[in-house]
DNA sequence: ACTTTACTTGGCCATTTCGCCAAATAAACT
DNA sequence: AGTTTATTTGGCGAAATGGCCAAGTAAAGT
């Protein structure tokens, strides 16, 4: 791999990382609608306000958010409109059932 | 998150973690030309056969990838052209700086 | 100035992910 | 049957990620 090619999929690679995981996705499809203080988006996701924070703070990092504090709260936004379309695609890829389930891994039906 | 959010959050995130890595991800984008098999692949990302292997094999299980073998070589191609749009908003998203600066973290010049 | 409310940061431990090596499989060739 | 070529699988240590707790900051209220 050129470093070029590497250096690309890296930049990529932050942004999509930054949704790689339930909570920020759900607070970045809530996002979708508007601003949110993090207390409404720790409610949303039901974690540890310490949790919901850092996982804004990855966001913002990856360039996905913007945040603004007025008063006591902080709000966050989305800075692209694009994520719909992507979650359109990502969607119709996880509708399709898998095709090779996860070997010795029962159903987690627990958690 | 109610367990039906949180269901589908995670089936997202089984795709977008499949992404989620720059070998990967130039894998993903270099199929969008067609067909690889995985030896042209392991020069694509120049990193062990084992490794490349194992890469596919979690783009596969995310259903991202088919697999087909013919002779001694095996094929991968993409499932889905939805792709194209998604690297499309992640790149103007990468293309901004980030906000913050990563700290503690020197230029990894090297790797 | 002190308290409260809203959030961020630091630290630590558990879990997951990554990458290499060695070993296994599988088709094609001799 | 034995060898070569292409790929997958198992295993293991190293690094990254995630989540909770405790401590820190900062604006607003008293």
């Amino acid at each position: 791999m050129t470093s070029a090619l590497k250096a690309r999929m890296e930049r990529r690679v932050t942004v999509i990382k930054a949704l790689a995981h339930p909570s920020r996705l759900a607070m970045a499809e809530a996002l979708q609608q508007g601003e949110m203080c993090v207390c409404d988006l720790r409610e949303l996701v039901g974690a540890d306000l310490s949790t919901v924070s850092k996982h804004l703070t990855v966001m913002r990092d990856a360039g996905l958010l913007m945040m603004e504090k007025r008063g006591l709260n902080v709000y966050y936004r989305l800075k692209c409109p694009c994520l719909m379309s992507f979650f359109e695609c990502v969607d119709s890829l996880a509708a399709q059932p898998t095709k090779r389930a996860k070997r010795n891994v029962g159903a987690p039906a627990s958690k």
